[in-house]
DNA sequence: ACAACCTTGACACAGGCATGGTAAGGTCTG
DNA sequence: CAGACCTTACCATGCCTGTGTCAAGGTTGT
């Protein structure tokens, strides 16, 4: 059979043009980033589209400093929409407290929320942990709220 | 000086009701997932969006398998955007190419749009609201994660 | 003042990642 | 058929991750 390979190449072939090594592009193949097709008697047929894929996978770790981890890591999200959304709900919470919402009102809101989380995590640990440094003074200082990080301005 | 933490735990306080070990904490810090202000002396203090965010950095690993470089990777993504266009780029071509396009003309199809990303993140730097995950404001297409984005747009 | 807490820094260690190499054995082609 | 190529499987290496522990030294509340 020698028709079938047509457009495909050999696993050094698609190595000398993507700047991988045959390993490489065994251990890529291995953790699911690129499923070249296979020959009657097992060879690696890489097409235009692996090759693609491979020579931008390059691009992706050289010039933007991922690893094939990472990019592994996005291509199971593409797949996985709960833990995507996990993941997004926990980023929606991250970076950026809306900068026009009182700090204050904020955390309140954000502490009643956290409550819940205090009560089920449980107080097994509510006389060992010695809270000395719980909220006992609520004298307004002058000059702004506990949390200076938002300037509130 | 003992009113700056009010409504906020010190760092054993805080690995007890995160579940998180006080080691791990600064770990977790050092890596830049969550980040406490600190006390004029230099303790840490961890308010209720950092007891939020770890106990939920928690969820995401212990219910969804993810590492701490994973989330981690989610947030560096969060906030870059080119990199996000490479990674959609790239997840773009993966798991679906339609199949009765021949590879041939698809990949034709494939370089022409990279070669348009290229050239938009080259000039990109002065754009105005990078687009942010949660940045649903006038959604259009309901559940839009940095990772789903390149349905052959 | 003293115990209990906090800080940074370091050593350690298991496991995983990214690679290369090598060996034993099929496949293809001149 | 022989040589060049492919396959899988294993061993090795160097670095990174996640985690603990220990040390020397500030901070704090009673």
């Amino acid at each position: 059979m020698q028709a079938e390979n047509v457009d495909a190449l050999t696993i050094n072939e698609a190595a000398a043009t993507t700047g991988w090594s045959a390993r490489m592009l065994r251990y890529i193949e291995s953790i699911g980033l690129v499923e070249p097709r296979r020959s009657g008697s097992g060879y690696r047929l890489y097409g235009p589209e692996e090759l693609q894929r491979l020579s931008s996978l390059r691009e992706l770790l050289d010039e933007r400093g991922l690893d094939l981890g990472e990019v592994g890591f996005a291509l199971r999200l593409k797949r996985d929409a709960p833990t995507r959304e996990a993941i997004d709900s926990w980023l929606a919470a991250q970076p950026a407290r809306p900068e026009h919402v009182s700090a204050a009102d904020w955390l309140r809101f954000e502490q009643e929320k956290h409550q819940r989380l205090l009560a089920a995590a449980g107080e097994r640990s509510s006389g060992s942990a010695t809270p000395q440094l719980e909220d006992r003074s609520q004298g307004q200082s002058p000059t702004k709220s506990a949390i200076e990080t938002t300037e509130t301005a």
